[in-house]
DNA sequence: GCTCAATCTTTACATTGTATAGATTTCGGG
DNA sequence: CCCGAAATCTATACAATGTAAAGATTGAGC
């Protein structure tokens, strides 16, 4: 089975985002351990070795499309939403945080992977910390520190804490552990009622 | 380079048992990536098709050695302490679940790693329950609950809060998202100082 | 228009998981 | 005791993978 390089020129013209692309969809279709260097390369037309000229190996090949994860992933944070309490805010950040994760457990795999990625990436390591900025204002908000205010030891940690708290659902949840469920309907019951429950025991409504 | 098998008798005697020790120790010295199924048979010295006839797969092994892991892993919750209340109790569970994480990442990786793992083994998934035991009863302590009173909506929140917020913490530990101090010191650090603050300002203490 | 660097292919190699078939040993029933 | 069958392990083989090395092709700047 030969590797299928039917192009007309023999540059691709663009190829280092074909194969970011490629890899993109790969995740969306066959998750993360569907993957391969040279699946990528297949379906971008290109031949086995092409990728390393344009990211030296598989980890940056991934590196990149992670980054472009984390950046999805703010977005799916940082939505905007009627005026609310800032409680409610978090809940529904929260909630972004673990639906993107769901929507796209592939992508959200790789990004936590970092044995997969270049670990030392300064763009990368950026783009992580982009994910946290809309939950941190939050947190601020909902200690009642003015806003721009500095990150106080009780806010970082309240911080962590909600982190910490929906990345665990979430990686929970694609680790397979709340599964007595048909995956259909899982989804939806863990954002609809699991994650909420979580939540509103954490951090409890006042009006309630 | 020939695969060692100098053995006295054809037979190993108890390849079973050595083949799990084997991808234990390699997942200690080298980590969940450093594990091969080949590498495994080596350390055994066994030919590269022996593990096959008793795991099947290499899932299958591994599978054996996550379920020693989720074990050890309630273990590391369970242990003795003195007389407290249930949030000191509950933190020094969580403090027991982050530790066993930091001490042993290979392990604790692979446990929650279901592409690698039988993901419908019966034993592993009454494994996985079990390290959620004794958090369930001190949850239930911190809510007030009699002995052995059934797990309700509240308590059950309750939790998938506590796991999810300790799961959640070690596993952006594990995957560097916490790494601006060097490996050394950071264990230490992430134990003594920024678990504690993340579980306080989840369950505060009442005398602080 | 020429040169050179960028881009891509070809070929090759070590390594992996595991399937298949054969060798060796153990073990229980006569 | 012994002998056939089952259990256990080896040898061989194969398709796939990541990537290194060397060669082919193209485009961009002078």
């Amino acid at each position: 089975m030969a590797e299928e390089t039917d192009r007309e020129s023999y540059h691709h013209g663009d190829l280092r985002d074909a194969l970011i692309q490629a890899t993109d969809a790969i995740l969306a279709e066959r998750g993360l351990e569907g993957f391969t260097l040279r699946g990528a390369a297949r379906r971008a037309h290109v031949s086995p070795a092409a990728p390393a000229h344009h990211f030296g190996s598989s980890a940056g090949l991934l590196t990149e499309v992670a980054i472009l994860g984390f950046q999805e992933l703010a977005r799916h944070i940082d939505i905007e939403g009627p005026a609310e309490s800032p409680t409610a805010r978090l809940k529904r950040q929260g909630a972004g945080y673990v639906r993107f994760a769901l929507a796209y457990p592939g992508r959200f795999q790789l990004m936590f992977r970092h044995d997969l990625l270049l670990a030392d990436d300064a763009r990368l390591a950026a783009a992580s910390e982009l994910a946290k900025v809309p939950i941190a204002r939050t947190i601020q908000a909902l200690l009642g520190r003015p806003e721009n205010a500095e990150i106080d030891a009780p806010a970082s940690a309240m911080i962590l804490a909600a982190w910490s708290a929906v990345h665990g659902f979430a990686h929970l949840a694609l680790s397979g552990k709340f599964s007595r469920l048909t995956p259909e309907a899982r989804s939806q019951h863990l954002l609809d009622e699991l994650l909420p429950d979580m939540l509103e025991a954490l951090w409890p409504e006042p009006g309630r």
